[in-house]
DNA sequence: GAGATGATTAGCT
DNA sequence: GCTAATCATCTCC
């Protein structure tokens, strides 16, 4: 069931964001699983992209991870607040990541509630790379952990799309990347209830 | 060691 | 629409 360690190793990140659409993604901590469907991604382009933390090849501790092979994920803090999840893909030494912006929830609907402290039928409870974190647990005690593990990882369950409901735009909060920042690197299910910002 | 800042969100106007 | 919250990390000195 779960996504094999291969599928990871794709150099294309924007191939293998639009295909992480209708994945499901799951995480078991504290003894709870959580987890549910991918409805909204955005691609990272290793050292030639200007809004990735990797751009020119700046290999920091915290970017290590990134650096690392495909098939783990890549956990950090923004704005002191909101922790994100990527998953890093391709080789060692590339750092291409795909950052899971919302989910579809399915699985452990009821600790979701209670790590967002609101109701579920508020989509924004997986809406944005912050809440997502939020509801399924992830901290940063978790980066670099394989998605072979029995923490995090993706199946697939033979959910498809049609290339027609899936929208690519640029990305969303990273102005500061100049010519990148207009990349159509964005990609989610449209009409989706749980995708982030402007979604039609 | 100090200073600036961000792949955001929630709550208020 | 606007802005406070809040801190690890990076960049210089």
């Amino acid at each position: 069931m779960k996504l094999p360690e291969s599928y990871y190793h794709s150099a294309d990140v924007i191939t293998l964001s639009k295909d992480l659409i209708g994945k499901y993604l799951f995480t078991c901590i504290d003894s709870v699983t959580t987890g549910g469907y991918i409805v909204e991604t955005e691609a990272y382009n290793g050292v030639i992209d200007k809004a990735s933390h990797a751009y020119g090849n700046r290999l920091t501790p915290r970017t290590k991870t990134m650096f690392m092979h495909g098939g783990i994920v890549y956990i950090y803090l923004c704005y002191g607040i909101h922790e994100m999840l990527n998953i890093v893909v391709s080789g060692e030494g590339v750092p291409h990541a795909i950052l899971i912006r919302a989910i579809n929830p399915t699985e452990g609907l009821e600790a979701m509630q209670v790590r967002r402290n609101m109701p579920l039928v508020k989509p924004t409870i997986t809406s944005g790379p912050g809440s997502v974190a939020k509801a399924l647990g992830i901290s940063r005690n978790i980066n670099a952990v394989s998605l072979q593990s029995d923490t995090i990882w993706i199946e697939d369950r033979d959910l498809t799309f049609f290339d027609e409901s899936i929208a690519a735009v640029p990305r969303v909060g990273v102005d500061y990347a100049g010519e990148d920042a207009l990349l159509p690197y964005r990609f989610y299910i449209k009409g989706n209830p749980y995708v982030s910002k402007p979604n039609k």
